[in-house]
DNA sequence: CACACGATTGTCT
DNA sequence: GACAATCGTGTGT
């Protein structure tokens, strides 16, 4: 998913944003939503690749998630930071501050710059009324490719699982 | 029903 | 770099 887009329309325009840092998690990991099997809130990770899965964390923050396994698998990649291509007037909006390197720095800020705000997205699948990617444009592969161990896990035995653009601004921590 | 805690962020030092 | 904010969820009684 490096590289790609992710887009959502919203009224006013549309927002889109070049992912440019992800995390992996598989219902075999400690350190996953999925590890104890499904529950009401992580049901939806369970669903077929390519449906959303949102969460909300801390009592104030929303991450979101691409499914990525098979029906019944339990795969997803947490979205956690991307570049703002377009609509960053709507994404300032939403954020309610004006610093563009931070809009969507972090995957509580990356949801929030794309207007989610609750858990509706949770359970349906990418498209045009929901969420939707589109192709890179800038070549992304194992030369500019960089794994490290994910970020805010305490338990599992970390795996290096965090993926992100190498050298790019707009990534987290 | 009670309670401990989190795939984080913003603010202050 | 440290810490408070804040509440749904999961687990155990």
């Amino acid at each position: 998913m490096l590289g790609w887009t992710i887009c959502r329309r919203v009224t006013g325009g549309v927002i889109k944003l070049m992912i440019v840092e992800t995390e992996a998690y598989h219902q075999a990991d400690p350190a996953s939503h999925s590890y104890r099997g499904p529950t009401n809130r992580t049901a939806p990770m369970f669903l077929a690749g390519g449906h959303l899965y949102v969460y909300f964390t801390y009592g104030m923050h929303y991450a979101l998630n691409i499914v990525t396994g098979k029906l019944g698998e339990g795969e997803g990649v947490l979205l956690r930071a991307a570049e703002p291509l377009e609509g960053i007037h709507l994404m300032i909006k939403h954020r309610r501050r004006n610093s563009l390197k931070d809009l969507a720095r972090g995957p509580g800020r990356l949801a929030q710059a794309l207007g989610v705000k609750d858990t509706k997205l949770s359970g349906r699948p990418l498209g045009p009324d929901t969420l939707y990617l589109e192709p890179p444009t800038l070549a992304v592969g194992p030369h500019n490719i960089v794994a490290a161990p994910r970020i805010g896990i305490r338990h599992a035995a970390d795996l290096p699982w965090r993926f992100y653009i190498k050298d790019h601004p707009f990534t987290s921590r």
